[in-house]
DNA sequence: CTTGACCCAAGGGCCGCCCCCAGGTTTTAA
DNA sequence: TTAAAACCTGGGGGCGGCCCTTGGGTCAAG
């Protein structure tokens, strides 16, 4: 199969099938003649495979770690269940600041809804933001502004 | 003041003051002696600023462009409260995207609570991956595996 | 006069792709 | 038969919001 083909056989685009190549996720053979890729049906069993373990919220690397122990004759299902969890805990984490963030916009949104224009007074930049100290710790910014 | 002087004053990295300043957000002079940039209390004040607004989810983009509204003597205070209705509908589209997630990745994890390790029977890479498609709902992939 | 704390510019790295270029190949349809 | 459409290649840049490194120059305290 040629990339094109092998992509719509796992739903996603010739990009990703190039970028995956890139890191070593699938491994190709060249047809001498073109110079063209040829992958195998072996690839796209791994490629159906990462986007699964995309699906189920694995990173990349945490994919290619699987499929490297699963290379060496590991099975690498305990260590999936230990991936998973920590991905897991990870992402209910980012929820939960996710959650704090949108607190605080909704309360700063609620608080303007009274205040009127800034008159550009030459000072401020803008007093809604100014004037905006809800609590005093610290986050380090947007978390994750939905791509 | 210097860099790093003025990073302290705002609570942010030496290297997030360069960063801004590189965006053109602040505005420092030259000391022609010696290269160095030489920041305002308006660079100051405009950095808070910066700070308060990434901490109500406002993206550096947004920022620059309320900034330049301000500094065109425009009023931003609407063009603010727009913007952050937007975003906090976006970070809410977010978080719940990132809910069903974790759903799909805690049902996952229940599920396998009972099956046994792979064997590596040399044909499949990690069962408990490969039995797993529980709705054919497409999604593209991680949103955000917390940073 | 030497430490060590600071400053500079320019560049790469993170993540998971997407998009563009310029040119070669293959397939399809007129 | 040929021309257009659709594919393929490698390499590069872009997204966001920084962080870190390299290889220097500068400056305050002891």
């Amino acid at each position: 199969m040629r990339v094109a083909q092998l992509a719509k056989a796992a739903f996603v685009s010739s990009e990703t099938v190039r970028h995956y190549t890139d890191l070593g996720l699938l491994r190709p053979t060249r047809n001498p003649d073109n110079g063209y890729q040829e992958y195998s049906s072996t690839d796209l069993q791994r490629l159906r495979f990462i986007a699964r373990a995309r699906r189920l919220g694995f990173s990349l690397k945490d994919t290619q770690q699987i499929l490297t122990s699963a290379d060496n004759g590991q099975a690498p299902c305990a260590e999936v269940r230990d991936l998973l969890s920590e991905r897991l805990a990870a992402l209910q984490a980012h929820i939960e600041e996710c959650q704090r963030l949108a607190l605080v916009m909704q309360n700063a949104f609620d608080d303007w809804a009274d205040k009127g224009e800034c008159a550009p007074d030459g000072q401020a930049i803008c007093r809604l933001i100014e004037d905006f100290e809800p609590d005093i710790e610290r986050r380090p910014a947007t978390p994750c502004p939905a791509h």
